[in-house]
DNA sequence: CAGCAAATGATATTATGTATCATTTGCCAT
DNA sequence: ATGGCAAATGATACATAATATCATTTGCTG
């Protein structure tokens, strides 16, 4: 069984543990953003589904359906990218705490790390330090990853 | 004379001194972004021209003239929120190094710290750890600001 | 004051996302 | 099984953010 329909499986089960349905078109739209670790925008996944498999989702749906995947836990939204991607840890049994995203300016591949705690809290305190509050520590920063930083090289 | 009007004195001698003009367009549009601590988007700076001063600039000009702004080093895009925001460093004589911002949730109000390089540093090392490298360290951050918070509780 | 470059205007187009109403689908109780 | 309800999906229009391209204006500078 490949990797990705293993994750959709995973995927499967823990909706229906929260009572949701893993429908065939939510099954399209995530599969298309598990098969790579790039960021995929909504209208990317439009065109993946259409060339993949013939379906022919309207944009609006595959908001609904990105939205969904979101409130399930199988997807984040990047805002600094206006992307989208799967959250790395859909098939591990045990939670996770919130984590951070690099995400790479020139190919968009998306690493999703976990930042240790000792520097989240410091910058938390920096930021408390300013009257302000970190909202949740989902930091998306702007990086370049290694293939990127061996090309520029 | 106003804190406004005096950033913009000393943002016009910057420009002069960097060979570029700061035309009374670029003043109006930056005076939007000066005269409120919150970011605001390239098309509320057209509309705030208009109510202003009667200005009716297109968005292409505004478009133009913040990408100016920001080679300048007189605004910041904030691409969380797709919005603009003052440098607030621009009546300093001194250089400043990259700086992070806390972007409200709530309100878009924005402030702009500088978090301590110890905490900076870890940061980055624990990217690096990933493979991945960052590329400046202008992060934005989702917070909630101290007005926003008590409103909430 | 002619002419050139910088600045601005006008228009069209693309990308991302939301609002709204219509239709289809699948399931559950009778 | 079937009638009906809720969830899912479709269709259409529109709002917002941004860029591309070509035209016009402005303001120096020789």
């Amino acid at each position: 069984m490949s990797n990705v329909q293993n994750t959709i499986n995973h995927a499967e089960n823990s909706c229906k543990a929260r009572g949701a349905k893993l429908t065939n078109k939510r099954k399209q739209v995530l599969s298309g953003l598990l098969q790579s670790d790039k960021a995929k925008s909504a209208y990317e996944l439009v065109d993946y589904c259409k060339d993949k498999f013939g379906e022919t989702l309207p944009p609006m749906s595959v908001y609904r359906i990105l939205d969904f995947l979101q409130d399930e836990h199988l997807v984040h939204k990047l805002k600094l990218a206006n992307k989208y991607i799967a959250c790395s840890h859909i098939t591990c049994d045990h939670e996770h705490g919130v984590t951070q995203f690099l995400i790479c300016n020139n190919c968009q591949t998306v690493k999703e790390i976990s930042v240790n705690q000792p520097t989240i809290n410091a910058l938390k305190s920096n930021i408390e330090d300013a009257g302000f509050q970190l909202v949740n520590s989902q930091l998306e920063i702007n990086c370049l990853c290694s293939n990127c930083q061996n090309a520029a090289a």
